[in-house]
RNA sequence: UCCCCGAUAGCUCAAUGGUAGAGCGAGCGGCUGUUAACCGCUAGGUUUUAGGUUCGAGUCCUAAUCGGGGAGCCA
């Protein structure tokens, strides 16, 4: 008999029929003597199937006592309709195989809620609880959907570099890739106390004295990064846009969508140094064409995913977030608010409202200012477009007031900046202005440079982060638990 | 990286500077077509680590480590 998934059972399982079902035990209820009760659970679906075990099995004294939470289970059974409440069938087991026990004074996973901190301790059992398991669920849920939107318009799916030389993304602090001996490179910023990061070479640069310091290794000036695998130094992606924006300079629309690693010391609930990002390039799209493919993005794929994992988005809006449903809807069924970086300000400013820190234009908008305007002001996602220059990236496209450039951010309550992104500068003079202007070298994008010296278009993309979309679909608090395995500073377990 | 908070039983948490406890989980027993099952009993501790103050420290002080929340960087 060909195993079933329980999901199968459950949604089309007729009474009456045999079914081999297998999968691990999330609890047990024993009737003394007569017959136990096993929650079995495959993550096919949310829910457990029931199991009915007889007593009169063979062993089954023996098997039963050594079935506890964590156990995996194979079952040979009839399905019946269920007689208790709470499911329409059950499996009456006539076959009953132990694969594996669960030592119930040492298996982690207890009969009674965890907290995620401690979930997170032990990230390869976390799958098996409910959350998780929903988690995952979702998470494919929604991969799906993205795949699916893009390619239901035509877009192609390109595959840009994990690997690359290009020290210039210009989007946060690269972990460096090498096949140098790094024993004889020198100590990891993370090294606190030792003697010999005092004379950090950057430490007088006043460039560098942002408040983000890389975990990165610090660059030696001995080392001669031409005997390196790559003949120059390497790092981890921290996006694929630039190569994007060669593939649709020559093939029409396509996304990126990949792991991506940023270096930078972030110990937030909504930063990762590995994360997964979409990353769409249009040609021939401006500023308001790419505001609306994002909106119909964020919109399309969120709806997709409420009607495929029902189940799953009702135990989060049960048990993590008692508005997510509803705030979910009112994402999907409303279009976003647009407005410009300079009417946010002036919004801001007669708000009356006592922030942190004080608003004024041409100062990048604060956390808390965000989450006026999306939690309190409009109560709805909100995209904001047309920022200071000085404060945007050199290769957003510069308006013609010469303050603001063409960029655009989504905002959604509880999460802040779900998407950023830009109208691309196809103006080969002025990308190199703006280039000096933010204090880069124009040789360093020689190539990206070229795609506007042969055949430029006017072009726009932006980037979404997978897991802060996984944050509010879902209403976990904590990026690390929306994604398996996570990846923070001082934190690579598993 | 900065600010704040925390670390006590397997888990979640109590405990005036003076004998370390509860709930849940676990084990055993009872009861029951149960479903966050229920009832009883039992076991379970170098109070994160290293120093210090004190007659005496889970409690006060210093540092480290780890964790959480907020901020910045950003997706």
């Amino acid at each position: 008999m060909a195993r079933t998934k329980i999901a199968a059972v459950l949604r089309d399982g007729q009474p009456g029929t045999t079914v081999d079902v297998r999968g691990w035990v999330r609890t047990k209820r024993e009737s003394k003597g007569d017959f136990a009760f096993l929650e079995l659970n495959d993550g096919s679906c949310f829910a457990n199937l029931q199991v009915v075990v007889d007593g009169k099995l063979p062993d089954y004294a023996t098997l039963i006592k050594q079935i506890t939470t964590g156990a995996s289970v194979a079952i040979d059974g009839e399905i019946v309709a269920s007689p208790g409440k709470g499911q329409r069938v059950e499996v009456r087991a006539t076959a009953l195989r132990l694969l594996g026990t669960a030592d119930s004074t040492t298996y982690p996973l207890q009969k009674k809620g965890h907290s995620f901190e401690f979930l997170r301790e032990k990230a390869h059992l976390r799958p098996r609880t409910n959350t998780f398991g929903a988690m995952a669920r979702v998470r494919n849920a929604l991969c799906y959907a993205i795949h699916e939107f893009f390619q239901d318009r035509g877009f192609l799916y390109v595959h840009t570099p994990i690997i690359t030389t290009s020290d210039c993304e210009g989007a946060g602090q690269q972990f460096q890739v090498t096949t140098l001996d790094i024993a004889k490179a020198g100590s990891g910023l993370r090294a606190k106390g030792s003697g010999t990061e005092k004379k950090n070479p950057d430490a007088a640069d006043p460039a560098s004295s942002s408040v983000t310091q890389p975990l990165a290794l610090s660059p030696q000036p001995s080392i001669d990064y031409s005997t390196d695998f790559f003949g120059k130094k390497a790092g981890l992606t921290v996006s694929g846009q630039l190569e994007g924006e060669a593939f649709a300079c020559a093939v029409g629309d396509v996304y990126t969508f990949g792991p991506t690693f940023r270096a930078e010391n972030s110990n937030t609930t909504r930063h990762l140094a590995e994360f997964w990002m979409v990353e769409p390039e249009m040609p021939f799209y401006e500023l308001e064409d790419d505001m609306a493919l994002a909106e119909d993005f964020v919109r399309t794929i969120i709806r997709k995913v409420m009607e495929r994992c029902p189940d799953d988005l009702q135990f989060f809006n049960d048990r993590i977030e008692p508005t997510l449903l509803e705030s979910l809807k009112n994402i999907v069924d409303h279009d976003f608010i647009r407005l410009t970086y300079t009417a946010a300000v002036e919004i801001l400013q007669q708000s009356g409202q006592k922030f942190e820190y004080p608003v004024e234009w041409g100062h990048d908008l604060q956390s808390e200012h965000e989450r006026y305007l999306t939690e309190t002001h409009f109560k709805q996602p909100v995209i904001l477009t047309d920022y200071p220059r000085a404060i945007k990236s050199f290769y957003m496209r510069c308006n013609e007031d010469g303050k603001t450039v063409r960029a655009m951010d989504v905002l959604v309550p509880r999460i802040g900046e779900i998407i950023g992104g830009s109208q691309r500068e196809e103006r080969y003079d002025v990308l190199v202005e703006r280039m000096k202007e933010c204090g880069l070298n124009p040789d360093d994008y020689w190539w990206y440079l070229e795609l506007r010296k042969y055949g430029t278009v006017p072009h726009a993309g932006f980037g979404l982060g997978l897991e802060r979309t996984l944050q509010l679909i879902t209403g976990m608090v904590n990026i690390r638990d929306c994604i398996p395995f996570p990846r923070v500073p001082g934190s690579a377990e598993f």
